[in-house]
DNA sequence: GCCAACGTTGGC
DNA sequence: GCCAACGTTGGC
């Protein structure tokens, strides 16, 4: 299993969307980036990954599930462009913010503050755990 | 709201 | 195939 990460704007797109979506998720639509496609074309069915609102919030808010392999964006008629199905999982029980991961030695190679503008990242095991241990739930590998 | 960083586009 | 111009993202 592989763990990401994907940002969000929350004006856009919220957790509180994504968690209004339940079991049935939602397409992550409207990347038009290369490297985030090409991350998603990589995904699996029941990898994990973190929702990140990014703007205001600047934070990590929860966990999804990534429940549809990729497909074509429905948003648009270009072929070129994929996406993946994800659901909520479980909301961070303290959301981490950009800083408290910048400030944490752990966490200071991690794409999102390497490259902070791309959208779909990849998240390494280690990352994942300390990042669940900080947000207060379990790392539910299995 | 500004601006730096980055990715994409299109003219040559 | 290069590179300047442009648009977008996201942190500050």
């Amino acid at each position: 299993m592989q763990y990401w990460l994907f940002k969000s704007e929350p004006s856009t797109w919220s957790w509180d969307d994504q968690v209004a979506r339940g079991a049935k998720g939602e397409e992550w639509d409207g990347v038009r980036n290369y490297q985030a496609r090409n991350f998603m074309r990589d995904m699996k069915k029941g990898d994990r990954g973190f929702f990140y609102h990014s703007q205001k919030d600047k934070a990590i808010v929860g966990t999804v599930e990534v429940i549809a392999e990729a497909h074509p964006d429905s948003s648009t008629d270009d072929d070129r462009w994929e996406c993946v199905d994800i659901k909520a999982r479980l909301p961070f029980k303290t959301e981490v913010t950009l800083d408290q991961i910048k400030a944490d030695e752990r966490l200071s190679s991690m794409v999102l503050v390497k490259n902070s503008r791309l959208s779909v990242q990849p998240v390494t095991a280690e990352e994942w755990q300390i990042l669940c241990g900080l947000g207060g739930v379990p790392d539910e590998a299995s």
